[in-house]
DNA sequence: CAGTGTGAAGATGTTCACAGCG
DNA sequence: CGCTGTGAACATCTTCACACTG
């Protein structure tokens, strides 16, 4: 086991491993290897996932394989799942309430607190059971409300004004699904969900 | 110039190239020097810009820099923009209704062309100009109409069910909303937009 | 002579292969 | 003896640095 310095692809497959754990837990398999792990994982193969989890702590029984109930809670701890993440919706419209009815955010300790939109119509709304509140109000609820992590579902030109009032309110990561590059400080991490661009990038494969 | 073999980091950039060369020429600007192109695009220097673009044919000016209306036709062929490509919506919740109304799409040379759901409450629906169709007909409706791809928004257990009758209709490419890993055929190409897991990946981060 | 295009060096990520433990 | 955990080999991707051209 090594500490720090653990590879950005290593993290993006934790969640993947998390899903397969839970899925292999609720067929009453306790000890799986690692061979029979990553199958119907595409792409990712027994050695990867022995490395990544290696990052981590020596979690596997040799000779035997892995114990679903115990990766579980140990994935669910390395991606600090046990503790509640309040998050702040900004833009409450087709996407943002597709978001804010989601209820899988809630399984895995994502809860979104509040929602903000500018939009006279929408503003005062009960979605999902969050009020939507005034755009005005973003930083003063966030602040107070200890807000760590923001989505924003607004259109392209106005998303780096929305991340720069998340950022000056004290957020610490965003989820965009904006399709434009924010512009934020080094300590803030930035996750784009560009669905557009991955149409795209779809695209060229499709023909040939 | 090199052919083939062609590194999927590379596609990966091409649509953000495709809209910072939209931008820079909607703001009057025309020859661009790699250096200037990339202030904006986090996570890219000049040597990935004009590296990728290398990789496609010399579009740039030594001394110069790039041409902007050149450098969108160029990319938008890359990308196989200029045709339309038919794609089918599979699952009219809430998710669904934000793709279909998603006017973005359009642009790109998307274009949705039918949707699907086995709620008999939303069946028959129009949503952003689409009829909602019964799933029954997926196959058939698929295969005459043509469509290339198709766009997965229903629940996680159906997903799979939903690839298979995608693929067998003769699909060759799929944005997999739900939060399943797809078996698909080998000449079938799956991007899986999982908004879930990237939020669980955005959390990693945000504990110091 | 500024800035592209590109081999070569360096960094990051993946696969191999096997020592060692249960 | 089977399977994990992990250095070492290999592959991919990024950065460097500079020859070359408009």
């Amino acid at each position: 086991m090594k500490k720090l310095k653990i590879p950005e692809k290593t993290i993006e497959r934790l969640p993947l491993y998390l899903r397969r754990s839970e899925k292999l837990h609720a067929m009453g398999e306790n000890s799986v290897t690692s061979q029979k792990f990553v199958r119907d994982l595409p792409g990712i193969n027994s050695d990867n996932l022995r490395k990544d989890l290696s990052y981590f702590g020596n979690y596997g029984k040799k000779g035997n394989g892995y114990d679903m109930s115990r990766l579980i809670k140990e994935l669910r701890n390395i991606l600090k799942l046990n503790k509640e993440t309040h998050v702040a919706l900004v833009g409450a419209g087709n996407l943002g309430t597709a978001l804010l009815t989601h209820q899988d955010f809630n399984r895995w300790g994502f809860r979104i607190t509040v929602a903000f939109d500018n939009r006279p119509k929408v503003i005062g709304n009960q979605i999902g059971g969050i009020l939507v509140e005034p755009i005005q109000d973003l930083e003063s609820t966030v602040r107070k409300k200890k807000i760590e992590a923001g989505m924003i579902a607004v259109p392209a030109d106005s998303a780096q004004s929305v991340s720069d009032s998340l950022t000056s309110a004290g957020i610490k990561g965003i989820l965009n699904f904006a399709p434009t590059l924010l512009d934020v400080p080094d300590e803030v991490k930035v996750k784009q969900v560009d669905i557009t661009s991955t149409l795209k990038e779809l695209n060229y494969y499709l023909q040939e």
